[in-house]
DNA sequence: CCCGATTCAATTGCGCACAACTAAATCGTG
DNA sequence: CACGATTTAGTTGTGCGCAATTGAATCGGG
């Protein structure tokens, strides 16, 4: 049943190998979901939170809630939650933006700056626990960028 | 500020790049999800749904919980729900083990067996929209796996 | 200047993922 | 055989991700 008596035609192999990509890029956020969790278990971050952490230390003004959004391609259903965590663990500080008022400006608090300084192991640390060579994660990298690139535009070209 | 006036060392590009492999990971996973959620929506399937589904296709007899979810690698926590909203839509069937009351086996009702038929056309799409070679899916692949391995083995390391 | 279109954040609702726990059945060792 | 350990599903609670909607502010064409 899972395998025929005859040998797969190219176009059932590729059929059989979609499933397994998705399923082991699946698989692979998950692990890496793992390893964060046990990683940024001490700085109180969720994985996702300590993305928009990185975006708020990387670039030095408040950022609009929009802003922090393309970067990490989420929206505000999403967002939004997300950051009231982090305002209400003392990390950032939102408010509207006085010379746009439908816009909310993200910055980070003192607590929030300090806790730059404990998150930098946290990199080394992921980067050890991949076991991939610099030259693997290049690959692994580009192809995932064309691969989310080709995704996007058939997902768009459908709608 | 995000870049320094000096060539970057090989320690800190490694550092940067983390962040971007995980981050493209997520980021390739959530396009995949969304060209699913197109593909699927005629059948009313969510992709971790449709995943159940396939281990269910792919194996004739009903089968316990415990072995899809070993299968997917998944937790009661997450399948419970998903297949009691699968049985709702009347696809499959659930009831305890006459042998080990402990278990529940999962069956496909006459719908959900129907449903594999609408169902062949799905991965072909999912293949085209990835735009990758069978070469570069194979790569891919096979360096997934090896990450996703390596990331397990540290989790469970240091447990 | 005004009014419809657009932008932006927030909210609601649904589903997935995971941790922690519960409850029941089974296993295994003394 | 008895009883503690283990296995198996289910439940609860938290957080992410996305679609759809709301409401307020802004923009732009007439």
């Amino acid at each position: 049943m899972t395998s025929p008596p005859f040998p797969l035609p190219d176009d059932a192999e590729l059929l059989r190998l979609d499933h397994q990509i998705c399923f082991s890029l699946h698989a692979a956020a998950r692990a890496f979901g793992g390893v964060y969790r046990d990683a940024l278990k001490d700085l109180g971050l969720t994985y996702p939170q300590y993305l928009a952490m990185l975006v708020l230390w990387e670039e030095p003004g408040p950022q609009p809630v929009k802003a922090i959004g393309e970067r990490l391609r989420l929206d505000s259903g999403t967002l939004s939650p997300l950051l009231k965590r982090l305002e209400a663990a003392g990390l950032v500080a939102r408010e509207r933006s006085v010379e746009d008022e439908r816009s909310v400006v993200v910055r980070l608090t003192e607590a929030g700056e300090a806790l730059r300084e404990r998150a930098l192991p946290v990199p080394r640390r992921i980067v050890t626990a991949t076991g991939l060579s610099l030259e693997e994660a290049l690959t692994l990298r580009a192809l995932l960028e064309r691969l989310t690139g080709n995704l996007d535009a058939a997902q768009g070209g459908e709608r």
